[in-house]
RNA sequence: GGCCGCGUGGUGGAACGGUAGACACAGCAGACUUAAAAUCUGCUUCUGGGAAACCGGAGUGCCGGUUCGAGUCCGGCCGCGGCCACCA
């Protein structure tokens, strides 16, 4: 009985070479069949796959094959999102140049994911470090440029100390560089940047149609969009108390009901007025420094305090001109949101509250909640900012909240000064635009060159594209293309006159927010997209990937894919007509008595239950099991899929990764669950195999008749199939394994 | 602070508003083995009774509501997790 197992180290190999021969997985783009179209995230060619990828693609792969066994023409292609930071990590550490890095990577881990016996169109792999790839990302940058998409704009950025280059402001988290971990400071520098507030509202009004995305994504997707619709007003300011006659001060709020609270007016430390200000104000100079030097560290906003400085000025209020607001430079708000500046009504806001308490500026209720008394309704150390009856307003006395803002924009919009009306209504999105300058060296070069007499010069298209120089070294921190001896000195395409090459490069975000429509065509040279093809492929009927570009990636592509639809590269507006996002893989932790963490791999656990114990393979020596967190190198909570491939076969752990958890949520990777699928390959394999000896013996097959047992099985057969077609429809691949289970019992 | 999601056995989790705990893991018992592994069979929410087959009671974080009927719908708490966060 020894020899009566299913031997996978023989057999997958087997099978996946004769699935190449024949390629059966390659998609024509003639083939007359509807289209499905499935997708997941395409790596970054770090060297290795992880346990992330063989989930991620491990439920891919149950799709595509599903929809092909359905008739369907599918597209289940794969690449690489092979730019960034980690290679030049390793040019720096290792010496090893970032191109021969990503290339050795890519072919490692493309081994590997052979191996896992996938339904992968390989024909239609694209790198995006591939100057075929990124020459078609230069051509769509001119396009953009030339459709008013692209602007070079001086802006304050966020700069990573450590890896020497510019942020934007999603990769920023918590205040530091979301790789290199680094305080990240404000610096004021000329960036490239893609318009897509351009598409502000057409990106948060499109959230309602995807309807096959997410409720998840769609929210968080809505609040960083953050459309907030509100009046813009213009204070007139007592000429008397500014220092170069400014005559007004213009404000955004969205709680123009409260005006008649207002206390006082603030300005971000970045305020044109603010700086006009300082300028003869020494202390107040001293004091916005200060507020620059706090602004970056977000984790101590939490608790900072609520600091102000009295520039002196007044500003007036708009329903009566007597009434005198004092004008501070605020360290709480932000210049780019609004106008930078605020009216501040204490009583219905807690910063406002905060503020005007430590300055001593008081607060008048203006909105007083229901069964409340106006007259005793007063307002300490809370803000109230519910619902209510207007209060000590004027006009506006008895009205609600909705019917005061209306009458105030009602009538600041009729009044008029020095020729133009006081407000207008006014919608502001927290979105901004995507700044997609770095000043590295692995990345799309982007194509423009700067000419003393001709400013700024797009790369004619001929000249595409702009291919990085191979030879570069990485001895120092910065931008070795800025520092490359030839490489930027060009001739101006325009005036023939010497010029200088731009040597920021692009985003890698810029790379995979259009990958999906390169993988309809990658053959064509004459264009980033082939039109027929293009809108024939997209959009993607099923994306799947990791819950963490809810925002970054996925905002990115529905830009990128408007502005195709714009310099006509694509047709549609919407990339991904369904998402779905899938759970981390999760891990216990392990460690020595030394306090080191240990893999997996090195530990030895016995027992279950309360006896549960692990020791060190080499040493027998304890081993304390711990917390279960995703699997990351720091914690080397890792496992290899190598090893489990080499071990159990790729079916097991693919088989295991779709078990047990639902696909949206963690799984957590063990030994025991993985004995579990290994037994269940085992065990279908002897099952397909008696099937088949029992149909081989059989001599003359006839119907099966009811009540008997072929009937029942013919039965259980046939509700199987339904269950588990429906849970696959419906991605819920855990109980699709449970249905089949059920079956095989 | 804002928004969102989730609370079901020892564990991961099933369950169109209709038999709660499918399926798996762990555990226990048995069969086969000289033995182990593998495999196969059975048991496994708690609780009371019973030698057993079985009979009864409780039970999906807590409190209330809607309904003939609630894990599921509604309201309010408690706890956990995620995302965003001086956004005016």
């Amino acid at each position: 009985m020894a020899t009566d197992r299913y031997n996978a180290r023989e057999a997958e190999p087997r099978w996946q070479k004769a699935w190449e021969e024949r390629g059966i997985f390659t998609t024509s783009n003639d083939d007359p069949r509807p289209k499905y179209y499935v997708l997941e995230m395409f790596p970054y060619p770090s060297g290795r796959i992880h346990m992330g990828h063989v989930r991620n693609y491990a439920m891919g792969d149950v799709v595509a094959r599903y929809k092909r066994a359905m008739g369907l023409n599918v597209l289940h292609p794969m690449g690489w999102d092979a730019f960034g930071m980690p290679a030049e990590n390793a040019a720096m550490e290792r010496k090893v140049h970032p191109k021969a890095w990503t290339y050795q990577n890519i072919a490692a881990m493309k081994a590997q994911l052979k191996s896992m016996g996938l339904s992968l169109d390989w024909t239609r792999e694209i790198a995006t470090c591939d100057s075929d790839y990124y020459k078609h990302q230069q051509k769509m940058f001119l396009d953009f440029w030339q459709a008013g998409l692209v602007e070079r704009k001086l802006g304050k950025v966020n700069w990573d100390p450590v890896d020497q280059t510019v942020l934007a402001n999603e990769q920023v988290i918590d205040g530091r560089g979301w790789r290199s971990d680094a305080i990240v400071v404000q610096r004021e520098m000329p960036q490239w940047y893609f318009a897509i507030t351009k598409f502000s509202e057409d990106l948060l009004q499109a959230i309602d149609r995807l309807d096959r995305w997410p409720e998840k994504v769609r929210v968080m997707q809505r609040n960083w969009i953050g459309r907030s619709e509100g009046l813009h007003v213009r204070f007139a300011l007592d000429p008397a108390t500014t220092p170069n006659r400014e005559t007004e001060l213009a404000v955004f709020t969205t709680r123009h009901d409260t005006l008649f609270g207002a206390k006082f007016m603030a300005l971000s430390a970045d305020h044109p007025l603010a700086a006009a200000a300082a300028a003869k104000n020494p202390a107040l100079a001293e004091f916005i420094a200060e507020c620059r030097r706090h602004g970056t560290a977000q984790q101590l906003i939490d608790t900072a305090e609520k600091l102000g400085f009295d520039t002196g000025m007044k500003a007036l209020h708009p329903f009566d001109p007597e009434w005198k607001l004092p004008v501070y430079v605020a360290n709480f708000i932000v210049m780019d949101y609004g106008t930078g500046a605020i009216f501040g009504c204490p009583a219905h806001d807690q910063r406002d509250l905060d503020f005007a308490n430590k300055y001593g500026l008081g607060n008048t209720p203006v909105v007083c909640p229901p069964g409340q008394d106006p007259k005793t309704f007063v307002i300490t150390d809370a803000a109230y900012d519910g619902d209510g009856r207007m209060i000590n307003s004027r006009f506006l006395d008895g009205m609600t909240i909705d019917e005061a803002k209306e009458e105030v924009a009602r009538r600041l919009e009729h009044t008029s000064r020095e020729g133009r009306p006081v407000a207008r209504r006014e919608v502001n999105f927290r979105l901004r635009d995507w700044g997609i300058s770095r000043q590295r060296y692995w990345g799309c070069p982007i194509p423009v060159i700067h000419c003393e007499q001709c400013g700024i010069v797009p790369v004619p298209e001929g000249d595409l594209p702009v291919k990085l120089p191979d030879d570069v070294d990485f001895d120092r921190p910065g931008n070795p293309l800025e520092r490359h001896p030839t490489w930027k000195h060009v001739a101006c395409p325009k005036c023939g006159a010497p010029a200088r090459r731009e040597t920021d490069t692009m985003d890698v975000f810029v790379d995979s927010s259009w990958y999906f429509a390169r993988f309809t065509d990658p053959w064509i040279t004459t264009a980033p997209t082939n039109r027929r093809q293009v809108d024939h492929w997209l959009p993607v009927d099923q994306y799947i990937g990791g819950v963490e570009h809810a925002i970054l990636h996925l905002l990115y592509s529905r830009f990128f894919t408007r502005a195709m639809k714009l310099t006509g590269h694509a047709g549609l507006d919407e990339p991904f007509a369904g998402l779905f996002t899938q759970g981390m893989v999760v891990h216990e932790t392990y460690r020595a008595a030394s306090g080191e963490w240990v893999m997996p791999a090195e530990v030895k656990v016995e027992g279950g239950g309360e006896a549960r114990r692990a020791t060190l393979l080499a040493s027998g020596e304890p081993v304390t099991i711990g917390p279960i967190e995703k699997m990351s190198k720091s914690k080397r909570n890792t496992v290899d899929p190598d090893d489990i491939i080499a071990s159990y076969g790729a079916d097991t752990a693919r088989w295991f990764m779709l078990s047990d958890s639902p696909p949206e949520r963690d799984v957590i990777w063990t030994e025991e669950g993985v004995q579990g699928a290994w037994r269940f390959v085992q065990r279908l394999w002897r099952l397909v195999r008696e099937a088949g000896e029992v149909a081989a013996a059989a001599d003359a097959p006839r119907p099966p008749r009811f009540g008997e047992p072929a009937l029942a099985l013919r039965k259980a057969a046939h509700r199987a199939l339904a269950h588990v077609s429906e849970d696959i429809e419906r991605l819920r691949f855990n109980v699709c394994v449970a249905h089949i289970y059920e079956f095989a019992n």
